[in-house]
DNA sequence: GCTTAGCACTCGGCCCCTAAGAGTGCTAAA
DNA sequence: TTTAGCACTCTTAGGGGCCGAGTGCTAAGC
């Protein structure tokens, strides 16, 4: 009748219906139902008719025999694909965004946690806002402090006003001029160079540094390193989880607290929105569509943020699948790229 | 018979089999389980008589007619302080404790969340790292860089290797040199003094400096209070909180819901523990003993970690007061002072 | 040929009842 | 003072029956 993936126009509006109506319900829905509240123009009859060509097409499905229908995966997907891709924020909602945006954030930092709490109030899900990524970032300016005998703080500041310290073990000989020293000449070799490289060309001019300070500085390319490395797992801002408690959003306590679990864990919620976040664009990602087995019963929607030349970081949210997605993937849309446009505008 | 705080040793042996019995099962416990499982000696006739004694001196209620007892909070609280406070930690356990906090974590912040993560992982309950606080560090180094016209990065570096950081407006006129400048008397003027007083020691300072300067170190001044007034909030580390979600540890979900919405918010999760911070020296609060209205159903363990000499920061455990408090007790007291030596070997 | 009214059928949810079981408090005897 | 015995209470689990929502099918209507 219709290729597996198109839908004639009235089965498309008993499926809008349906996944409308159950979303903001939680109740499988039948065809009475529909008729009563959507102007379908049609008998329940009809739409029973429709409703079982849906269930074999794979978008719906009962719960039980002699229940109402409930949105499959699928069915969400084409909802999604159909009618909230192009769904815009309630006016009153977007004036909110916008005032967020409108107070310029100096502190990096509150910026983006803010930013995942805005982000989680607006979608009543767990909102997650990775930080932007390094790569963009050069070296403006590199201080080594003397601690005490034998401990240092690397300080290095990025172009862009980030700031990162690391704490190094040097030898107890080394004195408070000899690491002043060293700062001058890692400042003179690295300033402006790109922050993720800073490790390796220090690395390689190891030789131009005189002798005594050489393993001070190899401490100073090995902590940069290290640094990085960590920054990934570090540098997420997770905010609302509680909202993953709410009500009955999911069918029982074991997924909530496995998907808590998952949120909370940096690691695991790297891995789970890796690929989602690999895309760069703006991702829903349905239930099954995603690959993580705590996900399965969750919808991940993400999106890059950036400027329009180049994208610098990402942030999502994770809700149940039974989801408002034309109020929340706007609001996902609409704070990202508003969070680019602040972050480019701040210059970073 | 006996007045009301203690208790005669058979009633307190009875007392002591409910708690326990009751934390490791979560079922109401009846006269039979307690003789059959607990050598106490009489029947469970005699049981009956002592547990409706401990009823009327309110340690233990029945949640209805014909149902074993429960616990109250008095009858939580008598068990602590009798059995608990001097609880010891499993060999195993002190033994993973010891090797965590062996090996020698430089960077603070990681330190403080893999405390976080330990805590919560012994005592299967939501764990809270409060970092230490400022009052006892000096300013051991003052940096200005330049970003871009009008733009510059405060940073300040403790004694103890903590590294702060503040975005900064300045005016536009002011350039490089100038900034460096004004940071060479900045650290002429704040080294060596305490972190939190280095604010009102610049304001009373300022006449000092060239007039250029003035606004640009005002700036400086300002932006060291505002670092302070915000850290309390920022600085808190929380892992763990699925496990509020656990089985049944909580009657209903919206106690659960409020309990993780009230952890999330750093400021709700100050106000909550606040308190039981501010005693110092381990601390635990069951149920009704809390304050806050959200935790009327928890149990709050605190301890201060330190040196001998100082307290210097405080961590804690929020669970449900069906708690095994001889297990979570001494992983709390463990966990603060194995932190606090740790961070005063650090010399932070 | 599509739509629809009508109808039989299914099945979960709810109420009610009962029986079982756990646990109590009381009493009287040891 | 302790304990055995017993009546009593109240929850929980299970079964039966009813209700209603919702379906699928069929036959009539447009």
């Amino acid at each position: 009748m219709t290729t597996p993936n198109s839908l004639d126009d009235r089965k498309a509006a008993i499926l809008r219906a349906i996944v409308s109506h159950y979303v903001s319900s939680g109740q499988p829905v039948g065809s009475k139902t529909l008729v009563d509240r959507y102007r379908l123009g049609v008998s329940s009859a009809t739409v029973r008719n429709e409703m079982s060509a849906l269930e074999d097409q794979g978008f719906i499905y009962q719960p039980h025999t002699s229940a109402g229908r409930v949105p499959t995966d699928a069915g969400y997907r084409y909802f999604v694909d159909t009618w909230a891709r192009d769904a815009r924020l309630p006016a009153g909602t977007a004036l909110q965004v916008r005032r967020f945006f409108g107070e310029p954030r100096w502190e990096l930092e509150d910026a983006l946690r803010n930013t995942a709490e805005l982000l989680s109030s607006l979608t009543e899900s767990a909102a997650v806002v990775f930080a932007p990524a390094l790569e963009q970032s050069t070296v403006r300016h590199v201080e080594l402090v003397s601690l005490a005998p034998g401990r240092a703080m690397l300080v290095v500041v990025s172009d862009a006003g980030r700031v990162f310290n690391h704490p190094l073990r040097v030898a107890e000989t080394i004195d408070d001029v000899q690491l002043e020293h060293a700062a001058d000449m890692l400042n003179r070799l690295i300033l402006g160079h790109p922050l993720d490289k800073a490790a390796a060309t220090i690395a390689s001019s190891i030789d131009h540094f005189p002798l005594e300070l050489r393993e001070a500085v190899a401490t100073v390319a090995s902590a940069l390193t290290e640094e990085f490395a960590q920054r990934d797992t570090e540098r997420v801002f997770l905010e609302g989880a509680s909202n993953i408690v709410d009500e009955h959003k999911f069918a029982d306590l074991e997924t909530v607290r496995q998907v808590i679990g998952a949120l909370e864990h940096r690691r695991l919620l790297l891995e789970v929105l890796a690929d989602a976040v690999a895309e760069q664009s703006l991702s829903v990602r349905i239930g099954s569509e995603n690959d993580a087995e705590v996900m399965q019963n969750c919808a991940v929607i993400t999106a890059p943020y950036g400027s329009e030349e180049s994208v610098i970081g990402s942030l999502g949210v994770v809700g149940p699948t039974r989801m408002d997605y034309r109020r929340t993937i706007p609001a996902v849309y609409e704070v990202a790229s508003n969070l680019g446009r602040m972050l480019t505008e701040l210059g970073l």
